[in-house]
DNA sequence: CTCAGTGTAAAACGATCACTTTACATGTAC
DNA sequence: GTACATGTAAAGTGATCGTTTTACACTGAG
């Protein structure tokens, strides 16, 4: 495997289970296996580290959860859950260790949270024919929920998530969701 | 004021705004006006300062969200949100930066979200008149999922939930959330 | 008067932090 | 065959980590 990749994989790793500001960088260099000499020179720095793990992660979760329905939408979180474990939105603790002023941070999470939107719009109008953006936001947010849920409360909370989906899919359907 | 409850409503500030593991004592310390041998007598250890803090912020919080329907569940969390900001789940970020490991962290976190769920259950039964697990969960989701989305969001993201809430208690009001 | 309790200031503890440097081994390309 | 890019190991940078210790001041109660 490339260095690289196994540098940022291994990171991420690290970083989801211990927490950024805990996760050292010897410990980091010797999960991968790497000379502290490499790492810098590949990442420059731990924020530029945390950024570049956030950029893999934004990719690889926006390919895994590529769905066009509500149902598969969660489906695809609570295989998600399931696979690589629920400790929160790794975007918002990054941004929370950092208090908010890594600008690289601040960037790559506006970005996915963008991308996450435009996902579930794309949802809605395969469901209902049209955008709704109360419907959209309503179907963000619980989605924001059940990762958030899923920490303490496992995969049921996405479960949830679904039914409610459902159902208020269901409600902007048969009347709209204006009504 | 008391030393005691100056140096946690500190740490809370500190804490929230720069992270845990961050923030270190002699920071700590300084912005709270006592010293490290007194910090010490009163608290124990990082970890004991942490859970105080949670404690009296878990006390703090369902002082504040004590309503009875879901407008003024909502409006309180606006509020909340207003007069403190919105940084993410504070209970989440501790358990995310200590990997889970610290049981009185663990403990304090398990019973916050406890209570929450609770007091949403109840306003459940004042709204429709009776329990629903199933909608309780997802106004539960809903509110989880505001703090998590306010946090890159802001205060709209409360109204979002409020108004999804809303429409879902009024599915269960005429038809049962079963049907 | 004294003693216990509670506070301070400041130094010291070894460990670890993010990061850099020095010195050396590769393989590949011109 | 020499120059360059890319890697390693390991020591060293000064700063900061959480925590303890030493030495001293103040206060209220017996």
């Amino acid at each position: 495997m490339d260095i690289r990749t196994r540098l940022i994989s291994t990171a991420e790793q690290l970083f989801d289970r211990h927490g950024f500001t805990a996760t050292g960088m010897d410990r980091l260099t010797q999960a991968a296996g790497i000379s502290s000499r490499t790492l810098y020179k590949h990442v420059g720095s731990k924020n530029g580290l945390m950024a570049a793990v956030l950029n893999e992660r934004d990719r690889r979760f926006h390919r895994r959860i590529n769905a066009d329905s509500v149902d598969a939408l969660f489906g695809a979180l609570e295989t998600w859950f399931a696979e690589e474990g629920a400790r929160g939105c790794l975007f918002l603790r990054a941004w929370g260790e950092t208090g908010g002023s890594v600008p690289e941070i601040v960037e790559v999470m506006a970005r996915h949270k963008e991308r996450l939107r435009q996902r579930i719009d794309d949802i809605v109008v395969a469901e209902i024919g049209h955008r709704d953006d109360e419907l959209t936001e309503a179907i963000l947010l619980l989605f924001e929920g059940a990762t958030h849920a899923a920490t303490y409360r496992g995969g049921a909370a996405v479960e949830g998530a679904r039914r409610a989906a459902r159902r208020l899919i269901e409600g902007a359907r048969t009347q709209g969701l204006s009504s």
